[in-house]
DNA sequence: GCCGTTTTCGGCCCGACTGTTTTCAGTCG
């Protein structure tokens, strides 16, 4: 343990790196470098294990990805003096404009120097201003605008996929480490929603003190935010917060339910209950969530529901619906291969495909228009069709659909004619260009869409990247009425950073009585893993086995395609 | 600067389209 000098943290020297990386000239040979730089930096915040302690312990740093000679080095000087002289001399030799922006790493330097060269200021600040005003908007475009509020923004959400990953490593870190009984998560990443802010643990310790202090240096140093003897919050190298609440054995059911659950959903549980206290006071306590529901006349309510909708009161009258899960999909309806931008051949992702027990998948490369995603024209398509039904007809594991992810142009024509669209088994029909268009212009170029008959699945509806890029606009309802009328479908795309349809508009959806399919629109053999992130915000949705396309075997579903 | 079941060097998408343009940078998967 050190003493003396406060230790670094892993997100202080993640912060030199990232710095280091914005400061860097923007000419073509050193982009890879500041890629360089930038991935070691989020390497770091995403340890458990001190570097300080690591490089002090002669350890050998690049055994961790994105980490080698050279930025080992660095990180051995940041630790042993504290700073690093090559990030001394660029910033000596930066302007301050410049140094200034490299504060907020999410920023693009090189767009943020041009807006400060059009607006005509210099600073951070001004760029804040001009933000609110509305002026970087108009003058320079909503994108850019965008870029700049992501840029600056103080919250520091994570992917659900990247906060699973972290999540494992404080469960190990409480488990191994701190030696903790019990470490269960609980809140926003027990009801799965697509963005964490704060992982919250359950734990179960005779010794909460020396817990903190272990927790302390998770990461190399975690601040203390706030304490109590029951509870603690932290601020983790990672840029979230990490919230600790002690549970014993005997009310740890009740626990999991106050810290699960939503604000609204646990207040109407309380109301639902005639309070949360008197219900504990008069029967409990509660050592599982079972008993607690038991006792206050509900059914179980899925973590997944927690929200505060109408799941309370659906529990007490029995109404709950059984949602889908990950074992009910018994295929893929969106995947790419080689002929397109994916990194697997046809036969390649059949296998895949069997290997997690699927009964079919649809080969749904991009369409004609998308160059850059190598999108196949209309007679590579009618030889890939003559391809797949000589593929099935050698009876493989695995039937293989013939389909393809058809761009809708601008006008809500299809990306290819009729007659070849009429061989595919079904469709998947998506917005991949011309994002610029306003609300109105989105839904009816949709509407369009639908209104052909070989319009089967509607792939990520708002086009949206989650921190990255919010999606355009459309007018859900509306298109999800118009798909009930044409018998067109919706998909859940289990992209981590995509889950379009989120979870709100799937239940628009699935409210309308249109089924959904959950698709990985895998690019690689090993995507078919996220279909559990569709399934996640498909249960958000409070979606059933029996809405779900693809929970259906191969010759039910054909007919759902037929227009 | 990192990386390797084609590589210890030469890669790390790419390329047509759009408009934040007025001639080039950002964008889509």
């Amino acid at each position: 343990m050190d003493s003396g000098n406060a230790a670094l943290s892993n997100s202080e020297i993640a912060d030199r790196l990232m710095t280091l990386s914005q400061l860097l000239p923007a000419n073509k040979e050193n982009f890879y470098k500041r890629k360089a730089y930038r991935r070691a930096a989020i390497q770091l915040r995403s340890m458990s294990e001190s570097i300080e302690d690591l490089v002090r312990d002669n350890a050998d740093l690049t055994q961790f990805p994105g980490i080698g000679p050279g930025i080992r080095n660095a990180i051995e000087e940041i630790v042993r003096s504290g700073t690093l002289r090559k990030l001394e001399i660029l910033r000596s030799q930066s302007p301050d404009p410049l140094l200034d922006i490299s504060r907020y790493p999410r920023l693009d330097p090189k767009r943020v120097l041009r807006i400060f060269k059009k607006l005509h200021i210099a600073s951070i600040s001004s760029l804040k201003e001009k933000l609110e005003s509305g002026e970087i908007a108009n003058v320079l475009g909503l994108r850019m605008a965008q870029h700049v509020q992501q840029g600056l923004s103080e919250t520091h959400a994570l992917l659900l996929h990247q906060a699973d990953r972290l999540c494992s490593t404080v469960q190990d870190f409480l488990i191994d480490k701190c030696k903790v009984k019990r470490a269960e998560p609980v809140g926003s990443i027990r009801r799965r929603t697509e963005l964490i802010e704060e992982l919250s643990f359950l734990i179960e310790t005779d010794d909460f003190p020396s817990i903190i202090s272990k927790i302390e240096r998770f990461g190399g140093r975690s601040t203390l935010l706030h304490s109590d003897h029951r509870s603690a919050r932290f601020a983790l190298s990672s840029e979230i917060f990490l919230d600790i609440r002690v549970a014993s054995e005997e009310d740890w059911g009740q626990a999991l339910i106050e810290s699960t659950g939503s604000r609204r959903h646990v207040r109407k549980l309380g109301a639902a209950t005639g309070g949360l206290k008197a219900l504990i006071q008069s029967k409990g306590p509660f050592a599982t969530e079972a008993d607690f529901y038991r006792a206050g006349g509900l059914a179980w309510i899925d973590p997944e529901l927690r929200e505060g909708y109408d799941e309370v009161q659906r529990a007490a009258e029995g109404r709950l619906p059984v949602l889908v899960s990950l074992t009910d999909l018994r295929g893929e309806l969106h995947a790419h291969t080689l002929s397109s931008d994916g990194t697997a051949s046809i036969l390649d992702m059949a296998e895949g495909a069997a290997s997690v027990r699927y009964e079919y998948i649809g080969i749904t490369d991009h369409s004609q228009s998308l160059k850059i995603a190598n999108g196949v024209p209309a007679d590579e398509l009618w030889k890939q069709i003559r391809f797949i039904d000589r593929l099935n007809e050698k009876s493989s594991a695995v039937r293989i659909l013939k389909s393809a992810e058809v761009d809708i142009l601008a006008d809500g024509s299809l990306d290819y004619p009729d007659d070849l669209l009429k061989e595919l088994d079904y469709t998947v029909c998506s917005i991949h260009s011309r994002f610029g268009q306003n609300k109105l212009q989105q839904t009816e170029r949709l509407l369009r869409a639908m209104d052909n008959r070989y319009f089967n699945i509607l792939g990520h509806a708002t086009g949206r990247l989650l921190l990255k890029r919010p999606g355009y606009e459309i007018d859900i309802e509306r298109l999800a009425t118009h798909a009930r009328q044409a018998g067109c479908f919706f998909e859940i795309n289990c992209s981590p950073d995509r889950l379009d349809l989120s979870a709100e508009n799937a239940r628009i959806v699935s409210a309308a009585g249109v089924k959904v399919a959950i698709s990985t629109d895998a690019h690689a053999i090993g995507d078919f893993r996220t279909a559990r992130y569709g399934v996640d915000q498909a249960r958000r949705a409070g979606i059933e086995k029996s809405s779900v396309l693809n929970s259906l075997p191969w010759n039910s579903l054909c007919l759902l395609f037929k227009r």
